[in-house]
RNA sequence: GGCCCCGUGGCGAAAUCGGCAGACGCAAGGGACUUAAAAUCCCUUUUCCGGAAACGGGAGUGUGGGUUCAAGUCCCACCGGGGCCA
């Protein structure tokens, strides 16, 4: 940094006690030693000596960061900042304030660390650590270090592993209801399952289902002699097992992972490029993998429910409503064509067991569209294709279908989606349409995906894009189905429109005006119709006026607004239609959107869609209906004919929870020669992550974690991992699992751990978790809360952030506070109420006139706002852009502490503009409020003496601008809107500056003074404390963190009179002053008398006068 | 590609519930103090027109529409920038 501070060269010996930076460096410093040694932030927990259970809490608490070696950048004080001065303020009113910090601290970087260079992950990042919490001291921010911890501490991830055990041991039950009250469904202990099936009163059905007695759907007989399902005794102990292991809220599946044999590792998707590594280019194979899984999408239900009583931003609320994804849809049965099928094949099909019937099934959320479904397609991976492709028909190919199908098998998903151009083949085979009847072909093609739904979809063209595409490239018949306003009008004007309407030279008038009526007003298509023929009529000619005449629309009680025909004679002219007959003929042959050459997905209502009654099934009309009436009117028919049923889905998918790395908590799970799993029990947590001789991977076919070449300490037997003896005999050789978990394992919890982190007992106490999350369980509250908001959940009550968390981290704490709320283990089933994003801190760089941008220091400034590159001359244009090394616009805080001091820094940083807002860093702004704070010093400091400069007398002016300070400092400080607040300080100060003048006695009296430190101090504490202690209240009443805000008397707030401006037209031509709680009526003819409003009104009739009091008047004529 | 957010002076911004657009800071220009400089203090600073000036008048919150007595704020469309997800 080149600027130097503002004062750096003047005259020190003249003002030996200036705020400098060196000042501003030393009594920091000193005052954040004089926090450290007298604890003044430390909060007791409930029961603690010291605690105050007469004050109501405060949990305040960021996203902790990962330590990164290379230290702070100026994004992360932006969020604790804004909680340091929202945690100070609240202790100065009276709250007990939790604000603790601590380390998300597994992570890759180190690992990637020791893998080239030995060094134990944990040493680099005790390393990195230190050091981020020297500069988090620096800034001089009230956390309660006593409560510190890092996701890698043993003793945290204890409980980490600790938690995992519960969810593994949990089943998810439907039936039961929630202990919040709120939705039916909890996790349940597995004992609590074992013991219901033994009981009988659950029994395992067919397919490992759960099947309960007495419920409706299972009471009746089912065909096929099947019975409720099978009793828990009549199972063998494997069949036991495996129907225990599928209901676990943790349990293995499989997932198909990226591994690299030559580099020993599992790839992310986007490592891995054309089948390589991103890195070093080998080859990198598609292998399945059991990995460990949370079943997130048993809460699906619940997260959704919950999320809108959470006091969230919205974009947040809804990337995690659309991120679970519900939707409503049906499940369809489209029948197989027996007669497109070979003998041989549909003998075999016929033979298979009943999950191969002969119907294709299909998903969809548009069962409204069905009509205008004319072929399916399945993924290449349908199980029909093999049948297929063993006794193909006569229609199939089988050679390219054989082709196709290896061919799609080897593309990752991903790449199957992204393929823009679409590809497919006919597989020869045809399904009958259950609501055209019609036979449709069944086409083969990757954007099907087999993991995703049925693998099956019925095909609508007309109204989906990809269907569209697909039909276009493969010539398959589109047939509208749905049809938005528009387009119902020109149908029904091609429909009605007489011959002489018809004509070459009137129909696109006629049409253009029509239209305009019907999407201006959307009234009745043809009373819209009528208008259009009154008014020819009445103006008798083809002239286009650019509106509807207003009168005729008056005449039927519709307004002229909006209604604009010049756009739609402009869009026909684009259309190519030279005759209307022409136009009635798309509609005709139901080919409206294959013309428009786009599927129509904007909605409308629902045509050529009906049937008549059949044999049993009664008729089904949708014609007419909107797309939610049609959806519910199709589906209630589909049930009754038997060939679909209503279903709601999600996207959520289960959690994948494994990662084949080494710095990650282990799990608590071994396994036996038969690779069964068995918990590690309690008793023997934690399960502490071995250290390696190297980390380097080894070379491998088989995906194999890093952490599996610590032999010694994977293979043990049952008895050395504390398996409990009842479930595996203590000799049993066993494997401990050598996955671990991912990083987002400790940051799901921390929250939780920071109420009582040195608990050894339990993972949080019962009464300090209760106390600072804000209880709701009604199983510990009973009744005596009821009073209690019901629409508060609980939790943090402020948690900043940024929102690239927005679903991962947020999601997952919310599932694991759910499931931890249902076993009893918490009392709220939300982790965060109140949540906040900061913003962006963006920085300035340069770009070429090729738009490529160039580091800063290759710039130079020729002339005021003309920048070129220093190396050819070449202009460059400044602008915003993320710091980045690259540009060399990073901003170490280090740097800036330095030369102003952090007060300087922490209020830079907060004037910068709204907490939510992206916002580039200037440099050049710094000065201005390191100036505010030599100003306040200066007015209550003598810069020779050090000595406070009070006023022997109280100035009411200022008193009154004091008091308005507090008040809106305090109103913004809630809010969060700390740019305002200073603001309103630095006017004070201004305001003061100017009374006090250079010298003699200040400006401020002692009381104001006061008053005045304690407002700064939540913003720029050191020197709040600073001057206070000039004062020499540290000594008497203590430090000015632990004061109380001082007290507003509301009658300081308003005038006597204010000015108000009076409008006439609008416009404003008048001001008066008005007494404060003036009556309407008395400021009306206030402004009245005015001569400017007289003047203004030039004579013209009043019509309407509008006061808001104490706001403005408008006089309309 | 989808979703979300944001466009207000030369710059960062304010306007909290639809009611005086530009608070506050930066930068710039002018002045005071000073041998000089720094620091500090004072004044000007959205723009156009008229005026010597005081002042008066018009326009103005990305663009085009709409709702309203009244729109930076609400609605629709478009343009531009950014973020997140894929």
């Amino acid at each position: 940094m080149s600027q130097s501070a503002p004062d750096s060269s003047s005259r020190e010996s003249d003002f030996p006690h200036r705020y400098n930076a060196a000042a501003a460096d030393q009594l920091e410093q000193r005052w954040q030693g004089y926090w450290e040694s007298n604890q003044t932030f430390r909060q007791p927990n409930p029961g603690e000596a010291g605690f105050d259970a007469s004050k109501p809490k405060f949990y305040c608490l960021d996203m902790f960061p990962y330590p990164s070696g290379a230290g702070l950048h100026v994004g992360h004080p932006e969020g604790y900042t804004a909680t340091d001065i929202v945690c100070r303020y609240k202790k100065l009113k009276g709250f007990n304030v939790l604000h603790p910090m601590g380390w998300d601290a597994f992570g890759l970087p180190a690992e990637q660390y020791a893998i080239q260079t030995g060094v134990h992950p944990a040493f680099t990042t005790r390393k990195a650590v230190d050091n981020f919490r020297r500069q988090l001291k620096r800034f001089g921010f009230c956390y309660d270090w006593s409560r510190e911890f890092g996701t890698i501490d043993e003793d945290y991830y204890k409980w980490t592993q600790w938690i995992f055990l519960q969810v593994y041991n949990s089943w998810f039950d439907e039936e039961a209801e929630s202990p919040s009250g709120l939705s039916k469904g909890r996790a349940r202990p597995i004992s609590d399952l074992i013991s219901q099936l033994e009981s009988g009163a659950i029994r395992v059905g067919p397919s490992g289902e759960i099947v309960r007695e007495g419920l409706s759907g299972f009471a009746a007989p089912l065909e096929g002699g099947m019975n409720l399902g099978r009793a828990w005794h009549e199972l063998t102990q494997e069949a036991r097992r495996l129907f225990i292991d599928n209901q676990r809220l943790a349990y293995l599946g499989e997932q198909t992972v990226n591994w690299c044999p030559k580099l020993g590792t599992v790839l992310a998707n986007d490592e891995v490029i054309d089948g390589r590594s991103e890195r070093g280019g080998y080859p990198v194979l598609r292998k399945p993998l059991k990995q460990w899984m949370f079943r997130i999408t048993s809460y699906a239900d619940r997260l959704l429910e919950q999320l809108g009583r959470l006091d969230w931003p919205s974009s947040t609320r809804i990337q995690q409503a659309e991120w679970i994804g519900k939707s409503t849809g049906a499940e369809v049965d489209f029948d197989i064509d027996g007669h497109s099928l070979s003998l041989q094949a549909l003998s075999e099909l016929k033979s298979a067991k009943a999950d191969m019937p002969l119907t294709l099934t299909v998903y969809t959320t548009r069962p409204d569209t069905i009509f205008g479904a004319t072929f399916m397609v399945i993924a290449p991976e349908h199980p029909l294709i093999d049948h297929v492709l063993r006794h193909p028909s006569s229609e199939t190919d089988a050679a390219a279908l054989g082709a196709y199908v290896a061919k799609a098998r080897n593309t990752s998903d991903v790449d199957r989606m992204e393929g823009k151009d679409k590809t497919g083949v006919f597989s020869g085979v045809y399904a009958i349409n259950p609501l055209t009847d019609e036979k449709i072909p069944v086409w083969v093609a990757d954007y099907v995906l087999m993991g995703y739904g049925t693998g099956a979809i019925m095909a609508v063209p007309a109204h989906d894009e990809r269907d569209f595409e697909f039909a276009r490239k493969f010539n398959l018949p589109i047939v509208d189905v749905l049809y938005p306003r528009t387009a119902l009008a020109m149908k029904y004007f091609c429909d009605h429109a007489t011959e002489a309407e018809g004509n070459d030279s009137v129909w696109q008038q006629m049409l253009a005006d029509y239209l305009g009526i019907v999407t201006g007003e959307s009234p009745d298509l043809a009373k819209a119709l009528e208008v259009v023929r009154t008014r020819r009529a009445s103006s008798g000619s083809n002239e286009s006026t650019g509106h509807i005449d207003a009168a005729a629309l008056d005449a039927i009680g519709m307004k002229s607004r909006g209604a604009i025909r010049i756009t739609w004679l402009e869009a026909f002219a684009s259309m190519d239609i030279a005759t209307l007959a022409q136009l009635k003929h798309i509609f005709d042959r139901r080919g409206f959107q294959s013309w428009r050459g786009e599927a129509g997905i904007a909605g409308g209502v629902a045509v050529h869609s009906s049937r008549p009654a059949k044999g049993d099934l009664p008729a089904v009309s949708l014609d007419g209906l909107s797309s939610d009436d049609a959806i519910k009117a199709i589906i209630a028919w589909m049930e009754t004919a038997g060939v679909g049923t209503a279903q709601t889905r999600f996207k959520l998918r289960d959690w994948t929870f494994s990662r084949q790395r080494y710095w990650g908590e282990p799990f608590p799970i071994v396994f036996d020669e038969a690779g069964n799993h068995y918990p590690v029990g309690e008793k023997s947590l934690p399960v502490i992550l071995p250290p390696l001789n190297d980390y380097q991977p080894e070379e491998s076919d088989d995906p194999q974690p890093l952490l599996a070449k610590a032999r010694q300490w994977t293979n043990i037997t049952a008895f050395a991992a504390g398996v409990d003896p009842n479930i595996l005999a203590p000799e049993t050789p066993v494997r401990r699992e050598t996955n671990t978990m991912p990083g987002s394992a400790g940051s799901s919890w921390y929250c939780i751990r920071y109420c009582d982190p040195k608990n050894s007992e339990r993972l949080v106490g019962k009464e300090a978790e209760r106390y600072w999350m804000g209880g709701i369980d009604k199983r510990l509250t009973g009744d005596a809360d009821g009073e209690k908001d019901n629409n508060q959940l609980g939790g943090v009550d402020l948690y900043i952030g940024g929102n690239e968390h927005a679903v991962g981290h947020l999601l997952y704490s919310r599932f694991w506070h759910n499931v931890l709320f249902d076993l009893g283990h918490l009392s709220t089933p939300e982790p965060f109420q109140k949540l906040f994003h900061q913003g962006l801190i963006t920085s300035f760089a340069y770009q070429r006139a090729d738009k490529t941008i160039i580091a800063i220091d290759e710039v130079k400034e020729v002339a005021d706002g003309k920048f070129v590159e220093i190396v050819n001359n070449q202009p460059v244009t400044p602008i915003v852009t993320k710091m980045s090394k690259r540009y060399k616009n990073v901003t170490n805080p280090d740097d800036v502490i330095n030369e102003y001091g952090a007060d300087t820094f922490r209020l830079y940083e907060m004037y910068m503009g709204p907490l939510e807002a992206t916002k580039p860093w200037n440099t050049k702004d710094i000065p201005g409020l390191f100036r505010f704070l030599q100003r306040a010093w200066r007015v209550l400091i003598d810069e020779q003496t050090g000595q406070p400069r009070l006023a022997p007398q109280e100035s009411p002016t200022l008193e009154k601008t004091l008091q308005r300070a507090i008040h809106k400092a305090g109103q913004d400080f809630e809010r969060l809107s700390f740019n305002t607040a200073i603001a309103s300080m630095i006017q004070l100060v201004n305001e003061a500056m100017s009374a006090a003048g250079e010298k003699g006695p200040g400006a401020f009296s002692k009381s104001q003074a006061e008053r005045f430190c304690i407002m700064l101090s939540p913003l720029a504490p050191h020197i709040a404390e600073e001057i206070w202690s000039r004062m020499g209240l540290t000594q008497s009443a203590g430090c000015v963190s632990t004061q109380t805000w001082p007290a507003v008397d509301e009658r300081m707030l308003v005038d006597d009179a204010v000015e108000i401006p009076v409008q006439v037209q609008g416009k404003i031509r008048a001001r008066l002053m008005v007494p404060t709680g003036a009556e309407a009526k008395a400021i009306e003819s206030m402004a009245l008398a005015d001569e400017a409003v007289q003047k203004a009104i030039g004579g013209k009739p009043v019509k309407k006068i509008i006061v808001v009091p104490g706001k403005m008047v408008n006089v309309v004529v």
